[in-house]
DNA sequence: GAACAGACTTGATGCCGGTCAATTTCTTAA
DNA sequence: TTAAGAAATTGACCGGCATCAAGTCTGTTC
C-alpha cells in the first residue's frame, strides 16, 4: 500500500478518518496506516458520485459537504434514503455482497470525500478484527432504524410519520425545541414517502392546532411535543 | 462454559447449529465448542417467545417450526417483519446495541429453538473473528433487503408491492411458477402494509387480467411474470 | 436592483385503498 | 361427521392523500 502514498500524514483530506466511528478507536499508528490508503475526491454541487448499477469498489467518507443517498424502486421511482454529513460514509454494503450499487449518491453542495479501496479495507478487517465489531455495531444501528422506518410506512399515516420525524429532529438537535429541518421539503417528502404539498399542508395544520410554529423556510418551534406524538 | 453442558454432542437440539450460515464454516471442533453452550427451548403454537421491551440476552435459532417477528410502531400498531424457518435466527441485534427487544416474536406452530447466551456468543466473536465476518455478511444482506422494502413502501402502490412479492416467491421457490404463499393473507397484509381485503381484491384482479391463476387457499400459478412486474 | 429559477403554499379534483359488514370457504377439534 | 371458529371473499362507502394547476416567496446571478 505504501506506494499509493500521495502525501504525508498531515494532509487535510486524511483527517476525516479520525472522525469515523469505525476507525477512531484504533491506535494512532494503525490509523496512520489506514490514512496511507486514502484517496481524496471532490464533487461539485449536484454531481453524481455513483449510480445504481455502477461497479462498487470503494468506501466513501464525507470530509466536507453533504451527500444524498437515493434508492431506485423497481419501477424507477426514487426515494431519499439518507443524507450524509462529514464523518458519515457510504459504500459499505458492497464490502460484503455483490459489487453493484443498489443506490445512487449525489452531492447536495460542493463536497469532498475520502475513498478507501474495498480490497484495502478488507485487508484491514482481517488485520484488525476490532474494526469488524465497529462495523457490526454500525450495521446493527442502521438495520434497527431501517426496520423501524419500514414499520412506520406499513402502519402509520403520513401525518404521523411527519410528526415522528419532527420528534427525531428535536432529539438530533439535543432536545432543543427550536429545530431546523435537515433538508428541503421536497427531499423530506421523498424520505417520508409523500409529496411536498402534503408536507406543507400537514405542517400548516399542525400550526393551526397550536402544536408548532413555523418561522422561515426550514425553521420551526415545537410548542407541544407530547401532543404531536399522540397524533 | 463446560459446566453448562447439558448432554453430549449427539443431542438433537444442537444439530441445528450446523445449519446456521454464521457457524457452519467453522472446524468441527470449534462447532462442538459452540454447541456446548446451546440451551434448548420449546414453544407451543401461538406462544410469545419475547416481547418488545423484554430484556434481550440471547440469540434464538429455530430448530423446528416457524416464528413470526413483529414490530410495534409508536402508536401500537404491529407489522410483520419476517418469518423464521429452521436455521434462521433472531435476537442478533441486541448483541451490538441496547439490550431491549424492539420487536416481538411468536411461535406460528409448535416450535423448538436453540438459544445461545449473548455473553457466550460475544466470547466466540472475539475468539473466532471469522464469525464476525459471517454476521457482517448476514447484516449486510438484511440491511439491503430492509432498505429495498422501505423504498417500495415509499414509492410503490399496494398493487405493485403485491406483484413484487409474488415475484419474490417465484425466486425463493427456485423459479417455479407454481408458488405457495409462505404465510396467511392476514400475515401477508401486515407484511405489505395493507389489509387482507385488499390483498384478496388485487389477486382476484390479477386473475381477471389473466396474470395469475389461484388454485386453493395459498397456492397459485403465475401465468405472465413479466406483465406482472410491469404493473 | 432586476430577473430568474427553485422552493414553498394553497386550492380543486379524483381515486386508491381502508373500514365496516355480510357471506362463504376452509381448518380444527370433539 | 358435525360444529365452531378462523380465514378469505365480496360489496358499499368514504376519507386521506396524490395530482394538477396557480400562485407566492426566497435566494442567486448578472
Amino acid at each position: 500500500m505504501a506506494e499509493k502514498r500521495a502525501c504525508n500524514h498531515s494532509c487535510a483530506h486524511q483527517a476525516c478518518i479520525s472522525l469515523v466511528p469505525i476507525f477512531n478507536h484504533l491506535e494512532p499508528a494503525q490509523m496512520d496506516e489506514i490514512m496511507q490508503t486514502v484517496q481524496p475526491g471532490s464533487y461539485k454541487k449536484g454531481e453524481v458520485i455513483y449510480r445504481a448499477g455502477d461497479q462498487s469498489d470503494s468506501l466513501y467518507i464525507v470530509n466536507k459537504g453533504k451527500i444524498r443517498i437515493y434508492r431506485l424502486s423497481e419501477s424507477g421511482k426514487e426515494q431519499l434514503v439518507r443524507i450524509l454529513n462529514p464523518g458519515n460514509f457510504t459504500g459499505e454494503l458492497a464490502l460484503f455482497q455483490e459489487n453493484v450499487h443498489e443506490a445512487y449518491a449525489e452531492a447536495v453542495v460542493d463536497t469532498e470525500v475520502c475513498t478507501i479501496k474495498r480490497s484495502d479495507l478488507q485487508e484491514f478487517l482481517i488485520k484488525y478484527p476490532s474494526i469488524s465489531l465497529k462495523i457490526l455495531s454500525e450495521f446493527s444501528n442502521r438495520l434497527e432504524k431501517s426496520e423501524r422506518q419500514t414499520a412506520r410506512f406499513a402502519t402509520e399515516r403520513v401525518e404521523t410519520r411527519i410528526a415522528l420525524f419532527l420528534a427525531e429532529c428535536v432529539e438530533d438537535q439535543d432536545g432543543s425545541l427550536h429545530i431546523q429541518l435537515p433538508m428541503s421539503k421536497k427531499d423530506l417528502a421523498s424520505y417520508l414517502g409523500t409529496t411536498p404539498e402534503t408536507i406543507s399542508r400537514r405542517l400548516t395544520a399542525f400550526e393551526e392546532q397550536g402544536l408548532i410554529k413555523q418561522v422561515g423556510q426550514r425553521k420551526m418551534e415545537i410548542l407541544k411535543l407530547d401532543d404531536l406524538l399522540l397524533i
